[in-house]
DNA sequence: ATTGCTTCCGTAGTGAGGTACGGGTCTAAG
DNA sequence: CTTAGACCCGTACCTCACTACGGAAGCAAT
């Protein structure tokens, strides 16, 4: 699959990195990667640094980076600016336990309705259905701000 | 607000509900909401019951409901089919709980990378950049499966 | 009666992160 | 030499939940 010296052809390069050649390209045309010259009327060839690249992007993917941040993160990466690194892994990590805390809000609404649907009702009304209609009332004030 | 008798216009719906009239109408194109016969050339009205709907849809939406979920809600509304709504909400719960055990990893990965980063490394390297590149080691084993 | 805010209705655009298509060119295997 | 399979490139399309636009017509206040 790889061939000598780590040159590959864009196929080989995503394959390797578990993404599409589409992906690839779409990186490109974000900015995210560089798109190596051609030779006269060829194919590109890419090397292990390209691969590094599409690590570094997926790593700051699964951390929950969007890809204009991935940006912002990849000019720093000379290493001299550790620092605004750091801030943005700060801010990430406290979205980050945002997004927890108010998943765990639901959790504990949701297991309630559930919970309280179980424990047979009458067959008269659901109060799964009812707290629906009457607003989740439990979990939080500003009920009406979904997203 | 409110004319006599609870009834509204599409603009006074969809204010004392929170939301936008383009929403009131977005989702009567989904199906989610019925539009009440007009008047001959005159203006829809709408009472209560239509502002029960939206209160339904955006409880269910907090919940973390689609919308094309919420329309399978509605039809199971008429408290016949508390079974099936309490299924639902079982399979809602049990989703919710995944991603928040995935941003649990995410938060002890961040954590961790931006602790390493902040405990003096001698500006040689930054451990934070290094372990993007690397591809966040800890976290879990099927790394490159972002979504 | 004139202004000015709503309503009505269809269509189109947004953002994020890709995925798919189609027509042409290149390369490796047989 | 021929053919299958990559690659190249631009463009269009996808999901989700809205949001905006545009023009006609209604309704309320001045
Ligand atoms: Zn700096
Ligand atoms: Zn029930
Ligand atoms: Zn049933
Ligand atoms: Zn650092």
């Amino acid at each position: 699959m790889l061939k000598k010296r780590n040159v590959m052809t864009i196929g080989t390069l995503a394959k390797t990195a578990g993404v599409g050649v589409e992906t690839v390209r779409y990186y490109q045309r974000r900015g995210l990667m560089s798109e190596p010259e051609k030779p006269y009327g060829g194919i590109r060839h890419y090397d292990e640094q390209a691969l590094a690249r599409l690590h570094f992007i997926r790593a700051s993917q699964w951390l929950g980076f969007s890809l204009d941040e991935i940006g912002e993160l990849l000019t720093l990466q000379d290493g001299a600016h550790c620092d605004e690194a750091r801030e943005l892994g700060e801010q990430k990590l406290t979205s980050v336990r945002r997004k927890i805390s108010r998943l765990q809000q639901v959790e504990r609404a949701l297991n309630e309705l559930v919970q309280k649907c179980s424990s047979g009702h009458g067959d008269v009304y659901c109060p799964l259905m009812a707290s629906l209609n009457d607003g989740v009332e439990d979990a939080t004030t500003d009920k009406h701000k979904v997203r």
